[in-house]
DNA sequence: GATGAATGAGAATTCATTCAT
DNA sequence: GATGAATGAATTCTCATTCAT
């Protein structure tokens, strides 16, 4: 799976081409969804989307620049959605703001959270994606900061790079592994525990149950 | 904990077998270290532990059990040294035990994080591994809560599965793309903070910055 | 000589065709002059010439009927040049005829030498370009040997093969690989030489050096 | 078509690895002798040495190197065929070792002529080949002026380029388009007598016919 | 006539795995 | 037991060509 510099053979501006990468994507999703990730190629991709291999690789330079595009464009609909959520919170209680940034996170996209755990998997070397990850995080840290009213150089580095991801990593890792926590409002309630006490505003002692 | 699983093709009781097995996952964890994951094949692992491939066929029936086994040692391994903190930890406070627990996630071994990543990319989808890898969590989680004296009976399952998760999942992520955040006291200082936030223990209010 | 080869799929009388026809041409040089042949493709010549693949198509059946063309084209071309060269030449002696005929081929059209043997890769094994160009190269001796007063039929058909071709492959083999030969005087007169021995006319006992 | 620098897998210096390269090179030689060269893939010769191409694949790091291999063997053998001719003709007459050097080219191996051809065609923008081609012929050149007892730097330059290569380019030509020429008494003649015109050294005023 | 998206056969290459020595 | 040459299914990717608009 050679790794070409370019990743987009064709821009798709014309909105064919944009239906036709979505189908892509979709097929792709589909597979991910049924199959480990191994089995997922680009012939398969190409057939489920209705497509001959040929048209594939006239949208994509190769395997790898599909699989990245799709990874971006989810890291980028996640950014969105943060972004909207946040909007809708302006003004508010922090603790307000953090719970529906932790609901957002729990309410995983047409419930595709396998998808994207293993799509992590077929990227997860990717700098690109790694890199537009960690940039969207950042930036949604200094988004949230703002909004809250905390000014991000009164924060430490190591803190602000803890605030999301110790929400993001505890759900991921339950979505793939203990999906009935996503429903109980313990989970949500202790995860925003862990984000206020990294703002250093505890809420009232935890119970312990 | 038994030490055998039955994709092992062969009971290492003898130690040849056990070094050989040794060398191979050294190999292994030499050329992750070096190249991505999928550059990574049987015959240049069988090559750099010195021995042929055949030889690597004799002690694992295929790849992916190769794969497994070396995923299972280093949950093991993980394990252990866990083991060995808690002992070294008795009869101390919680957030004393906590540290020391941060401190040990800190600390890969032989700076291994980069192979630990990529292992996991190989091996994501291996059910036994997962499972292995949960299980050995919920054990250590136990084995945490009875040695500060906590019924885990008196505590939610989410919080349960937060506890160290809210810790192990930054870590990784810091190890791979702020190493620099590993060494500082603050990045320490705030892990500790979010698990006694979730044991319901917050240090002082904590300083902003 | 006629112009019309039938795997052109229109006459192209019409001068808005033969200018089509040209533009495909001149780019599928171009390219073949940027990068190597196997990289030349029927989608990057119509790209370059600024026409659809499908204009392309509408101009040749295939795309080795589009190289034959050309390269047929350049026969031509080549044929023509020495006609009027030896027309230019009517009535001089041998030695000068010849000379002129080796200038011909020592200066190719546009320093396009490169161009003609990536031509000649593509297009090597057709056999009516392998024709068209020995038969040209027949026509040209017969020609040049009319001019000069002697009769082919006095003359063997070894020596006839031998009396162009022995000056055209050696310049073809330093146009490619000591271009810079090309330009000194010393190999033009050795050319010269080459031939006029073959017609039992050499030159006064040539230098050594 | 990747072009790896290195281009051998394996030094066959073992036996067997040794008999499995002529067994592919063989392979290809049949095939370019029986179809076009761009109809000469690597599985058809994997098929026709009786080897799986996986076996080809390890002894070539793609199908360029295996092609440029087999082109440098022939250009060694040549060479060595050469240096025997030359041995054989020590001390004799230069337009006897000239007339040896020209039977030589005229007598192609095993009636290859058109396999090398055919050869030339899949791997002539091959610089290592290019380089090794024209660096032989100089060899040979240097060789003969030697044995002939001519300082190579009493002649010029584009005169040390022509001698062979004024014989060695009609032969390819006559191989491939007029092979009846090859074993005309008159046409050796007349090649002797290009190469001694080189020489300064002219044999009697050839006969016309 | 022109366009260019779509096609799909076909080619190169990889690598887990086997088995004769 | 060890070896490593050989296997071949599977995968990625190319590009000449077609045809609906």
């Amino acid at each position: 799976m050679p790794d070409r510099i370019d990743s987009m053979r064709k821009t798709p501006i014309q909105n064919r081409g944009r239906q036709t990468m979505d189908d892509l994507f979709e097929a792709t999703a589909q597979l991910l969804d049924k199959m480990s990730p191994d089995e997922v190629n680009t012939n398969r991709i190409a057939d489920r989307a209705g497509f001959s291999i040929g048209t594939l690789y006239s949208y994509f330079p190769n395997k790898a620049s599909l699989l990245r595009e799709m990874a971006l464009r989810e890291v980028r609909r996640f950014e969105a959605r943060f972004e909207e959520t946040i909007e809708a919170s302006r003004a508010q209680q922090p603790d307000h703001v953090i719970r529906q940034i932790v609901r957002l996170a729990l309410t995983p996209l047409k419930g595709r959270h396998r998808v994207r755990r293993k799509l992590v998997l077929l990227v997860g070397q990717d700098p690109t994606v790694q890199a537009a990850m960690h940039q969207a995080i950042d930036r949604m840290t200094g988004r949230f900061l703002e909004c809250v009213g905390i000014d991000p150089n009164d924060m430490s580095r190591a803190r602000r790079f803890l605030i999301f991801r110790s929400v993001l990593g505890p759900v991921r890792a339950a979505a793939l592994h203990a999906p009935d926590l996503l429903a109980l409002p313990e989970f949500e309630e202790d995860l925003v525990r862990v984000s206020l006490a990294l703002l250093g505003m505890p809420l009232e002692p935890a119970p312990i149950l």
